[in-house]
DNA sequence: TTATAAATTTAGGCAAATCTAAAAATTAAA
DNA sequence: TTTAATTTTTAGATTTGCCTAAATTTATAA
């Protein structure tokens, strides 16, 4: 059996995955779930006796494929919550992540099956992010990350890839949600931070946001 | 905060109550919840510092108004997760106890309400079993356990009082479900046990059985 | 290339929740 | 009412997941 916390850390090394490739390090597992690097090395083994990650010590840590399928399985609940919630019971898109965070971790293939079937098999969160399907396969995206657009250029939000309350606040404050028409006017090479136009209407974000920001263009 | 182990005890205690009045023994909390009744004394201790229960050592414990309030809430959320899973995720009443066990933990106030609202603020789950309001105040109830009808009297099922997959199970066996037709045919004195008839049908059940059949009679 | 800084691991401890075995208190029975 | 049986509590361990502090390894820089 699985534990909780065995789950979270599944869950954080497949996160850090997907920005930084290969394997993933202690010290960046400890920042994104606010603990301690020994803490981390404590469970890292455990999670290597019951062969859900690779591990060489000081080297880092990835998944195994039994690992990457557990927390796939994770977030593709946490997601599907997300979609309950929001459609369902009228949360926003800033209220959902702490309870989903619990949700997530509700064992019983039927109800995740149930709730996939009830939902509608959605394909997207609200935050735009990908919901994978029973078997973990991700649908393809065709977004591109703010910061990665050229001078010039435009498109739509489709997506965000980080879903806590703050980061929606601000897009919020900044009238930018799902669906908002976005152009770069300016790259500033100094920190990579972006002059843009939101719906028309100028805005400076910083490269933190920019990188958080799925953007698809016309 | 209070633990997820407690919130089990809390519930435990509340459904001892029940049947018998007044305090609660440690051995049956332990039975209740397939543990020693030495485990059952050192949590009792932490839920007397909590000042979730009242306790006398040696004579059992009873749950204080804050502990009294803590289980119903999850009693609470346990019968609206049922609902749910049964008229939204078409769950059959035999395959929801042990998902909404899991359910029940969740910790949103938000959640439960939207819940409540969503289903249409239901007074009883799958089961028959009374929804407590936001209040915690429970539906009044005319029903009767079956073992307390006389000979030759009858009525409708409009409830179960335990939930257990085992139980439910045995009842699908028999043919008793919600709104089912049963009349007492003869009480057997011996082991209180009943001859009935289930719609028209003649049967033999025990008085275990009987006990936790909620009757309205006509 | 060697010293220093940074990252990681080890060692030793702690709190929660459980257990077994033994002691103490209560209840039942002779 | 004294003994025996039962119930409950205490004592001492164990496991999980975390911590701090110290040691070790790896990376960086003079």
């Amino acid at each position: 059996m699985i534990t909780l916390a065995e789950e979270n850390y599944l869950k954080a090394i497949l996160k850090l995955y997907e920005n930084s490739e290969d394997s993933v390090s202690t010290n960046a597992i400890a920042e994104e779930l606010d603990t301690k690097a020994s803490s981390v090395t404590d469970m890292i083994k455990k999670l290597t006796d019951k062969q859900l990650v690779d591990y060489v010590p000081y080297r880092g840590v990835s998944l195994s494929k039994s690992g990457l399928k557990k927390a796939v399985e994770i977030v593709r609940k946490h997601r599907l919550w997300e979609v309950f919630l929001v459609t369902k019971l009228q949360f926003k898109w800033d209220e959902v992540h702490d309870v989903a965070e619990q949700l997530e971790h509700i064992k019983s293939q039927k109800l995740v099956d149930a709730l996939d079937a009830y939902l509608g098999y959605p394909q997207h969160d609200p935050h735009g992010e990908p919901v994978p399907n029973k078997n973990g396969q991700f649908p393809k995206s065709f977004s591109k990350r703010l910061s990665e657009l050229e001078k010039g250029s435009s498109g739509q939000v489709v997506g965000v890839s980080q879903d806590n309350q703050s980061f929606l606040q601000y897009l919020n404050s900044l009238n930018i949600t799902l669906g908002t028409s976005i152009s770069v006017i300016q790259k500033i090479d100094f920190d990579d931070s972006l002059e843009i136009t939101i719906n028309n209407k100028s805005a400076h974000i910083s490269n933190d946001v920019a990188r958080n920001l799925l953007i698809k263009q016309k």
